[in-house]
DNA sequence: AGCGATTGTCTCTTACAAGAGACGTGTGTA
DNA sequence: TACACACGTCTCTTGTAAGAGACAATCGCT
């Protein structure tokens, strides 16, 4: 192919390495990886790519990718042979939000704290064991670069990740987080054990703070959103320069919390 | 079942009632037809009554259900046994949305057309050959109820149709309307030939202005957004009183089309 | 023009998923 | 208490979808 552009790449086939054999996957399997695959390289990918980058052989991804189409799942992209996510996924997403009362006044919440502060403000949730961005408010700042919407992210990396794991036992923790995801961006390591103490004090003072964790630029207050008692559902954070004063650090946190409270109720 | 709300039924067999055989189907088919059914009722529904409302055999719908929630595009309503859409099917569709320029520039002019002029806004598209509200924004009047977002409504029934479907000769308009769709909802019926007048003036004009069509009590205003010279790829369009006077219809319609052509460049 | 790589379609085989149905349990009602 | 009807799980069979691979058509490069 003309272009050498990295795709992200695949877990071959789990844990140690290669093929069992040339064993057959489902249908529906392949269908979900070719939709995971597209929402972690975040553009439209060719259909041959596509199959090399899931290793999944050519003629199904073929077939796949025509139903998937045909059900507008997918979307032929402009130029030609390459897919992307397609109108009914829009649409079943929003009815998704409409569902779900959390979602739907976290993102209002999010958006008028961002718009009072001017700071770049989130809202995250646990997905399938991962630290997850739903929706983020960019603020007023020159330069403010916030990972995007819907990327999963190591949870050790961020202060919503400590919250997020507040109700679990030091068993379910472990469970996780792997030992990649305690390698910070800038290649140092973190211990398990001050990992697992965060999250104890979070719990306890009901907020986190990290800073220079993600990059070296930025601080992340973070609170909870409960579902239940004791039951972390979500967080609201801003990430805000790291130099931010103590005392503006104090006034925004406090804003933060009210804010996480209110959504909580629920 | 204790509870006998209504359930959008479903064509059992496509064309001419009932099953070829017991054939068997596949299960990314199945799947699909899950999410749409969930779409079409828009609210949590059980395993038992899924496979009820699809045809679908009992151990095959609990089975694919199961996948689809560990997948994530399902979760399990609140209170048991009940599934809706899930998270990652909204983050899938914040995807198609974020590389969709239409869409998202759509979705603004939509929201501040409506806020300027207090009416409920829409933007629609052709969805699989038939009409869908991708955005809607509700307008400050005390009673307008709009139809939901993502809802598939027959083309002849809106302003919008009849300018999606400018594009096409009599061919293509015949094949994307069916009989049932020419009956109106309080029972009338509309002639084909009609409809094509219909459409092949609001070609000409560039817009097109329907009065107590899908209900007796609304006026809809419609304008087209151009993908390309001749390429009608959404309307909007604008929801007021059937007894507006000429005089605002006329204003809000020059307002509308101007917001429509801004976002036609593309 | 000649070569290698990629694309999209098609055919054929067989491993395996879809489905039928039985089972145990829970729940409402007669 | 007994009945009817849901739910959720399991087992076994067989129809068929996943996959290997061959093919012609294009594309990009030299």
């Amino acid at each position: 192919m003309q272009e050498s552009e990295t795709l992200t790449e695949w877990p071959s086939d789990g844990a140690d390495e290669e093929r069992p054999t040339g064993s057959r996957e489902k249908g529906l399997n392949r269908a979900l990886n070719i939709l995971e695959f597209l929402h972690a390289n975040q553009r439209a990918i060719g259909i041959g790519d596509l199959a090399k980058g899931l290793n999944a052989p050519r003629s199904t991804t073929y077939t796949l990718v025509r139903e998937l189409v045909e059900a507008g799942l997918l979307e032929m992209a402009g130029d030609g042979n390459r897919v992307y996510f397609g109108k009914k996924l829009y649409l079943y997403g929003m009815a998704y939000m409409r569902g779900n009362d959390l979602l739907r006044r976290g993102r209002q919440e999010v958006d008028t704290l961002s718009r009072e502060t001017g700071e770049t403000s989130e809202l995250c949730m646990l997905q399938s064991g991962r630290y997850t961005i739903v929706h983020s408010s960019p603020g007023t700042r020159p330069f403010r670069i916030s990972s995007a919407t819907g990327l999963q992210i190591p949870l050790p990396w961020t202060a919503s990740g400590r919250l997020l794991l507040a109700g679990l036992d030091r068993g379910g923790i472990e469970a996780m987080v792997t030992r990649d995801d305690l390698v910070l961006p800038d290649g140092r390591k973190l211990e398990l054990d001050d990992f697992i103490d965060d999250i104890a004090r979070a719990r306890i003072t009901g907020y986190c703070v990290t800073s220079g964790l993600v990059d070296a630029y930025t601080k992340c207050l973070a609170a909870p959103v409960f579902s239940a008692p004791g039951k972390v559902e979500a967080t609201m954070c801003l990430v805000v320069p790291i130099d931010t004063s103590e005392e503006r650090t104090g006034e925004l946190l406090a804003l933060l919390r009210e804010r996480a409270a209110r959504l909580s109720i629920s």
